[in-house]
DNA sequence: CTGAAAGCGCTTACAG
DNA sequence: CTGAAAGCGCTTACAG
């Protein structure tokens, strides 16, 4: 049996060349690039030995030496400030699938939050020829522009670009203020208070500020006339539940300003011996699968289609690569996503 | 003012090359290369007037052509299976931020448990001539192996090869569980049960073995004489503690098999009217900050130091990429993480 | 239909 | 100390 070696640089073969496939099937490696890319002017005899030859050499070819000719490289750097963030993670996936399926590659780098590390990861990207980059934030709050002596197309995911001469995509927030208060009207909710995030957060106020649109178009208003802001946690979701309760006992239905917040909502208006939805309907905002669907009851909520977000980044980045685009602020549809704790009372 | 015009590809300036550096400076190339490079055989003073020129142009050099002369591109491919999981992100991290802050650049490839597109972006990556791989798995469960004819080295985390000749590096499971269990024991418990996930998950069922192993090194056993496996859910959690009060209503402790699980238990606990950690232990396992630290109480539990497990797989790969490096599993050790759950009653 | 040659941007012996 | 030349692996006009 032989002893298990793992390879070092030395023992490990390189690669086939197109001069290795040129040898074996005897003929000039000219002809061999033209035979394996479907060039024309190759007679097909001729084009099946050289495919045989490549085959049997697991030929496959340098895209390094093929970018330097070509002067693109198929590569893009995905620029992030948080690799930790729940956001962030799916707006990359979505860009990542849109390049991945193609033959494109993404470069990913992780700045950390940190402007040092994210000058020398640009640095490094643009030494390895990217053809674009994507940056994506870790808020939904406007972030500094990269500039505009950047030598590549540049978009502006999740967090949009603060100039609006840059291109950015982010999530509607205004919209999913509108869907989610739209949703409990139908529900035939009319008492409905508004438990906010961070005011510091834009999607926090522009959440707040699409629901009180909807409303107004109901003839509606906000009990107590205005969100009331804290934190993005449970904890201040349960406090303000109790605050609410204490000042406004008939309310019919709380809209959260995420997830987290419902949760704690939730939690403490079972601990009040207040039913949802019978009583009371609660919504968030977000989709977080694993806070939405374990509450009890089952959270109604908006996904914000950071996926596409993603995708739409990468689509625009493509198109810049291939020419000019419209600069601006793209946003992306939110998603109503209805589960039990705003369930119709029939 | 000027009209905001998005770049396209015919207007953008190609970046300056040695060329562009040797004519501007009076000089050849390769001189320009030495001067650069910090190269010997350079005058002081024409070292000088290169590097004026390079920074007069944003001269940067271009990696690629480097890396075809070098036959190492500076590259590693980062091939997970799941962008979307808590585990699998952490660990990348760790990877990322060991690569990123030295010249190696990282691809980011999400094959989504796909073996097909696993193998395209295996492809993808082997024609971008990376140095190496590393393979983020989804579970903790042993996956199948890539293979040895693959012409570069190859380090799997999280989930370990099935084959015993590749490097892996995983989470210490076992010793996390005898962690867990020490530090109940040190907390002056005695009648511990054990709720755990599901047992298809190698991790659920190492956990277990490792607390087990510690109680009979005190001379305990687990109540019930073994663990209550479910599934990795809140509502399992909750579940399992009432069937657990009602078959042993005098435990003091309960170890969980996760945060979520464990998350589940204190819920339920605190609608039984039972008192954490006055009357009852809590603790969870994986440290899911979100979770952990909004329950209430806030939960004791174990940190599975996955970035730890990224980083190391990094300097396995640096090390298999520089020459030979012993094949097996390495594993990394885990940390208690104390929060009011387990807080002594003292 | 096939191949020799030039060139992408760089580095490294080797002459001068 | 400086530069002409060869070469990394490929593609693309251009001769033959």
């Amino acid at each position: 049996m032989a002893e298990p070696v793992a390879h070092g640089t030395d023992e490990r073969f390189k690669p086939a060349t197109l001069k290795d496939v040129a040898l074996l099937a005897g003929v000039s490696i000219a002809t061999v690039s033209k035979a394996l890319n479907g060039r024309e002017h190759v007679r097909a005899e001729t084009r099946v030995r050289v495919q045989h030859a490549a085959e049997k050499l697991n030929f496959s070819p340098n895209v390094l030496a093929q970018g330097l000719l070509a002067g693109r490289t198929g590569t893009v750097g995905l620029l992030t400030s948080d690799l930790d963030g729940r956001f962030s993670i799916p707006v990359m996936m979505g860009a990542e699938d849109a390049f991945g399926s193609g033959s494109t590659s993404v470069f990913l780098c992780d700045a950390r939050g940190d402007s040092i590390r994210e000058q020398h990861h640009l640095r490094a990207l643009l030494s390895r020829r990217v053809d674009g980059l994507i940056i994506v934030g870790d808020t939904t709050n406007p972030r500094e522009t990269l500039g505009h002596d950047i030598p590549v197309p540049v978009v502006y995911a999740y967090a949009p670009s603060i100039d609006p001469r840059d291109v950015s995509v982010v999530s509607d927030n205004v919209g999913a203020g509108q869907i989610a208060a739209d949703h409990l009207v139908e529900c035939g909710r009319r008492r409905i208070a508004y438990i906010s995030g961070d005011v510091n957060y834009r999607a926090a106020v522009e959440r707040v500020e699409g629901a009180s649109r909807a409303l107004s178009a109901h003839g509606l208003e906000l009990v107590g006339g205005e969100a009331l802001y804290g934190a993005w946690s449970e904890g201040w979701g349960r406090g303000a539940v109790r605050t609410l309760l204490a000042r406004h006992p008939d309310i019919d239905a709380i809209l959260c300003g995420s997830d987290q917040i419902a949760r704690g909502a939730l939690d403490a208006l079972r601990e009040a011996g207040r039913d949802v939805p019978g009583d009371i309907a609660v919504m968030g905002h977000d989709n977080w699968e694993q806070i939405a669907a374990q509450s009890r009851p089952p959270l109604s909520t908006i996904d914000m289609n950071l996926e596409q977000v993603g995708r739409k980044a990468a689509h625009l980045l493509f198109a810049a690569i291939d020419g000019a685009v419209k600069p601006g602020v793209h946003s992306i549809a939110t998603r109503l996503v209805t589960r039990g704790s705003t369930a119709l009372a029939d």
